[in-house]
DNA sequence: CTCCAGGGTTTGC
DNA sequence: GCAAACCATGGA
């Protein structure tokens, strides 16, 4: 099916922003992956996109996932007052919030703490590769993000062996607590941002950052800032310690999300 | 070999 | 309340 996209949308740039870790470029364009649905997506000129699904799944399923009902052009042009942010959003432009599936970026994320992102990638691809299931709906290379039942029974050498470390322990209260139900990740959907980062915290191995990351790539909370490594240095280097960021209310996290493509694109003259 | 990676918990003051 | 030590692993 083809459709059309007028707003940002850079497929490549998603791919690098290191909020998904298990998008690939197929040679053709890109793969998308949430919970039981893959999709095809390749750009054929400025606004026209030939992509794998139904009209019916596009707008129930990706159209949210890419947020594309939201302008992301209209609020790149409220930070050109701001020096830094200005030019981050314009070279970050097509970089758009994901909308995942919770439970998956709440394990991704416990992962990735002090982990490098090729190094995130590898241990969730062997993740998926060792307990993700396979589904007749998905092409035969393509498994599912294994399930807290999965992750529950895959045990501590299991896990281990996909090069988890301390995080282990972390993973499986995560997923002992999703599969007995006291944490009900499709519940916190109704709690205000407050309440939602209390819960998400609640679990062992997430903290202020982790728990950040699942509210904006997962829940759609556009004002969760994450504050990993790379923008705290940019808030001591650049900003005398003054987070910039809250003023910008519900961009805020959009925002951070230009500041953290530039900073992984500028890594190595930024020193 | 040393250093660091999209941090968090525990411990000690 | 805060800072420091510690956590496992892979890549540069």
């Amino acid at each position: 099916m083809i459709v059309e996209i007028t707003d940002d949308l850079d497929l490549q740039k998603i791919a690098e922003s290191g909020q998904c870790f298990r998008c690939r470029e197929t040679g053709s364009g890109y793969r998308f992956v949430t919970a039981r649905s893959v999709l095809f997506i390749r750009q054929m000129d400025e606004v026209t996109y030939s992509v794998s699904c139904s009209e019916a799944e596009w707008k129930a399923l990706w159209v949210p996932y890419f947020d594309l009902d939201r302008s992301y052009s209209k609020i790149r042009s409220t930070v050109t007052q701001d020096d830094f942010l200005g030019k981050a959003a314009a070279e970050g432009r097509g970089v758009r919030i994901l909308r995942q599936d919770p439970w998956e970026v709440l394990i991704s994320f416990i992962i990735s703490q002090r982990k490098s992102i090729p190094a995130i990638k590898r241990s969730i691809e062997r993740l998926c590769d060792q307990y993700g299931g396979h589904s007749d709906l998905l092409p035969e290379d393509v498994r599912l993000f294994p399930g807290p039942r999965a992750l529950c029974s895959a045990g501590r050498e299991g896990l281990s062996s996909c090069g988890l470390g301390y995080r282990v322990p972390y993973i499986q209260d995560a997923a002992a607590r999703v599969y007995d139900g006291s944490l009900d990740l499709e519940a916190l959907r109704e709690l205000d941002d407050d309440l939602l980062l209390a819960a998400l915290k609640s679990v062992k191995g997430v903290g202020d950052k982790v728990a950040n990351c699942v509210m904006l790539f997962a829940y759609g909370r556009t004002s969760s800032v994450p504050i990993d490594t790379w923008i705290k240095r940019l808030i001591q280097d650049r900003y005398g310690g003054i987070d910039p960021f809250p003023r910008y209310g519900e961009n805020a996290g959009i925002l951070q999300q230009y500041a953290f493509y530039y900073i992984q694109k500028h890594k190595a003259e930024m020193g």
